[in-house]
DNA sequence: TCAAAAGTGTTGACGGTACACCCATGT
DNA sequence: ACATGGGTGTACCGTCAACACTTTTGA
């Protein structure tokens, strides 16, 4: 009864895209360069394979522990690449994550045994192996689209921000340029900032509020129904 | 430079959660019931494992047109599910899909070598073999989150269908009621619906108009960046 | 004192919601 | 004639978009 099922097996790997705000607040992308064939020394998503004792995400979680040293950020599974050409050499199935890193708080140390790890705007990506070119693509529409109805955009953020970081990360991600006014107004309305007895430092002009995103009030709220919007 | 990756590898399925509307216009989900262990007699989704020269979409409308003989039908991925011990016999990584199809322009005859084959209403599903209640939840909750804001509707009423039938469906998948005139004023003011010369037959009152969904122009606009919404 | 960004209210347009009655048809 | 669903309009309210000036601070 305990045999195994008898049809030829595709390898399935994870692969990560991951999104982090640099030190002046521009959204970029983490690539490693890949040190082994096929496409080495070409830039591509990190991941590797899934071993046969461990879910996906967490494959996807050891993947970036092992690349970037990051623990506990937000990771989600994204969608399930399967053309059977995708990879040269063999029929690889790839299940795509998407994270979100916040790198004031979470610096990251280029691990030892990693390739090389570099950020780059999504403006100005190389070109990338494989099909990541598509996963990228993917992901980045899918950061949009969650970022509309869904407070992910603090993830990207130190715990501290001003309005004006929150106002220009979601200017970047929607592309579209928002009214400082209305943007406040809609975002304060929904009562989950909590406003900081405490000033933005080193700036050479007047400085900014601070405030903390309050993770347990929105728990709170969405259970009972609400919905974060814009 | 053609060698295969030495790693152990999962196997892979895929599994469909297929949504229909029945001849009283009652969301129904189908179920098969299964003809080999492990669970056999027990529910279960429709599913089987992907062959290596087929994308995973290709192995699931593979598989759905050998349980039910059905072509063409919407078909999107919705989940990949990888728990390691999903599968009690061996490490069995699943691509979830969902499907929606219309019952009377494609009635269902069940195929020769199929298991058999029945539609339930959501509300009575009976209990289901593997996580196949997770990968139901996960699809149900998926196609109300993509009904408020994608024309998926008209996936599952017959070409021509009635403003009240329209209602109904989404009232259905939404769990709510909705106001008739506020529904129909809003659903027209898009401009998507094509009205018909013609009308509704073999009911007992008053006959209503028919409508058929205006694909070619929805996708025009929708290239224009027009949203459908609810 | 200058430069640079912070912070703050009002108005008009539009869209959402609530709500009730007459009409057409088949039995 | 009656039962059943088909079809229609209006009024109120809340939300969204557009818009410009004063304040604070560091250099």
């Amino acid at each position: 009864m305990s045999y195994t099922y008898e049809y030829p097996k595709p390898s399935v790997t994870v692969d990560c895209v991951v999104f982090g705000l640099d030190a002046t607040h521009t959204l970029k992308m983490m690539l490693i360069q890949r040190g082994v064939e096929p496409f080495k020394g070409e830039w591509a998503l990190p991941g590797g394979f899934v071993r046969l004792d461990e879910s996906l995400e967490e494959a996807a979680m050891r993947e970036l522990r092992e690349e970037t040293g990051v623990e506990k950020i937000f990771l989600e599974q994204l969608y399930t690449f399967g053309a059977p050409d995708r990879d040269p050499r063999d029929r690889v199935i790839t299940v795509a994550y998407y994270a979100l890193i916040n790198l004031e708080d979470h610096p990251i140390h280029a691990q030892t045994d990693a390739d090389a790890v570099a950020w780059f705007s999504l403006d100005e990506l190389p070109n990338v192996a494989f099909d990541h070119q598509q996963i990228i693509d993917v992901a980045t529409q899918r950061l949009q689209g969650k970022l509309r109805y869904e407070p992910i955009g603090f993830e990207l953020l130190p715990r501290k921000f001003t309005l004006t970081q929150l106002q220009k990360l979601y200017e970047q991600i929607l592309g579209t340029q928002l009214d400082k006014r209305n943007f406040r107004r809609k975002i304060l309305k929904m009562d989950l900032l909590i406003k900081l007895d405490e000033l933005q430092t080193g700036v050479a002009h007047r400085a900014a509020r601070l405030y903390s995103f309050d993770e347990a009030k929105y728990q709170r709220l969405k259970e009972a129904g609400f919905n974060f919007e814009l």
